[in-house]
DNA sequence: GCCCCAATAT
DNA sequence: GATATTGGGG
């Protein structure tokens, strides 16, 4: 396995004008219960054991969280033309409500309103009608619209980080193990560095809950793996398995995602979600550098802010459609 | 070449 | 505002 992807020509500089055009790289993931704990029994036992993983409370949290990315996660049809890029113009739309509130009770709250919308996601993301199997340059080479990291790849790219652990969590392991199409290495590089700042943010407030602004990140749930310097892909897990001996990247038995593109409209006619979002005093948090290099001061963070559980919320819910109804039927 | 980070551009 | 790109340093 070590297909190399490749995708169709972007359509190239024909109006190269200052007109964004925004892509949503929507993974088309089957159920993404199935995609969220690591501790599938797709990990070599040896190396699970090894690195201890865990599988335990990615889920409840999750849970409510991907109540509403599973209502955005659909997306069909597309697949009629190779050219993923410029292949959206079709209707496709995702007009979600929100899922009001959540008890805040983050245990066993299965209260989940998760609402599909009507199309359904085709699960044939592994039988990706890829045709290009010889290469094609010019999908390296020309400009490709923005990447939207929704909140499904940003969820893969928590887990891969997550699981790689602080020190092998550069670019392009990151980039090979979300194994998703299209993705660069200076994609994830630059969200990498965005994330990274947010979570030494988080770790200068140890009891306030991530600030309103920090939508994605906050939603996404940072594995206990991240807070540490560890010297080899160890997880700290709970478990002083202090000796990692091998450093070896566990693979991320995760399919092939499909990017889905999506013109992006430059409206988002919403300030607030009505979330009463209590903003910490955010500014004057003491940068330093190094938050892996020296500085032996940490705490197990435990950044579960339930009280306000936005953690699954409706972001990105809010596809809204410009015109397009519905050609399909 | 890759990585990191701050700054700047789009 | 979210990403992309760039530039300087390792």
């Amino acid at each position: 396995m070590g297909e190399e992807v490749k995708m169709s020509e972007y359509e190239g500089g024909v109006d190269c004008g200052d007109e964004e055009r925004v892509l949503e790289w929507e993974a088309g993931l089957p159920s993404v219960d199935d995609l969220t704990p690591l501790s599938q029994p797709l990990i070599p036992p040896e190396l699970a054991s090894a690195f201890s993983i865990s599988p335990v409370q990615y889920r409840t949290l999750l849970d409510v969280n991907q109540a509403s990315e599973d209502t955005l996660s659909s997306l069909r049809g597309i697949t009629q033309s190779p050219n993923i890029f410029k292949s959206l113009g079709e209707s496709h739309e995702s007009a979600v409500v929100e899922a009001d509130e959540n008890d805040r009770d983050g245990s066993g709250s299965d209260s989940r309103k998760s609402r599909k919308i009507m199309d359904c996601a085709e699960e044939d993301d592994s039988a990706l009608p890829v045709d290009n199997s010889g290469d094609d340059p010019a999908a390296r080479t020309l400009k490709r619209p923005r990447l939207v990291w929704t909140p499904h790849l940003h969820k893969r790219f928590v887990d891969v980080v997550g699981h790689l652990g602080i020190k092998n969590a550069v670019p392009k392991t990151i980039m090979q193990l979300m194994n998703v199409e299209g993705l660069t290495r200076e994609n994830v590089a630059s969200h990498l560095q965005k994330y990274r700042l947010y979570l030494k943010r988080m770790q200068g407030l140890s009891t306030e809950g991530p600030s309103a602004s920090d939508q994605l990140f906050s939603s996404t749930p940072v594995p206990q793996s991240l807070h540490e310097f560890s010297t080899a892909s160890g997880h700290s897990n709970g478990h002083s398995h202090g000796n990692g001996h091998f450093q070896v990247p566990v693979p991320i038995p995760y399919p092939p995602v499909m990017p889905m593109p999506v013109l992006g409209m430059t409206h988002h006619g919403h300030g607030h979600m009505g979330m009463p979002v209590g903003a910490p005093p955010k500014g004057a948090v003491g940068y330093h550098h190094g938050f892996e290099s020296h500085h032996h001061h940490h705490h197990p963070f435990n950044m579960l802010q339930q009280q306000r559980d936005w953690s699954g919320n409706n972001y990105g819910s809010v596809v809204t459609y410009p015109h397009v109804a519905r050609s399909d039927k």
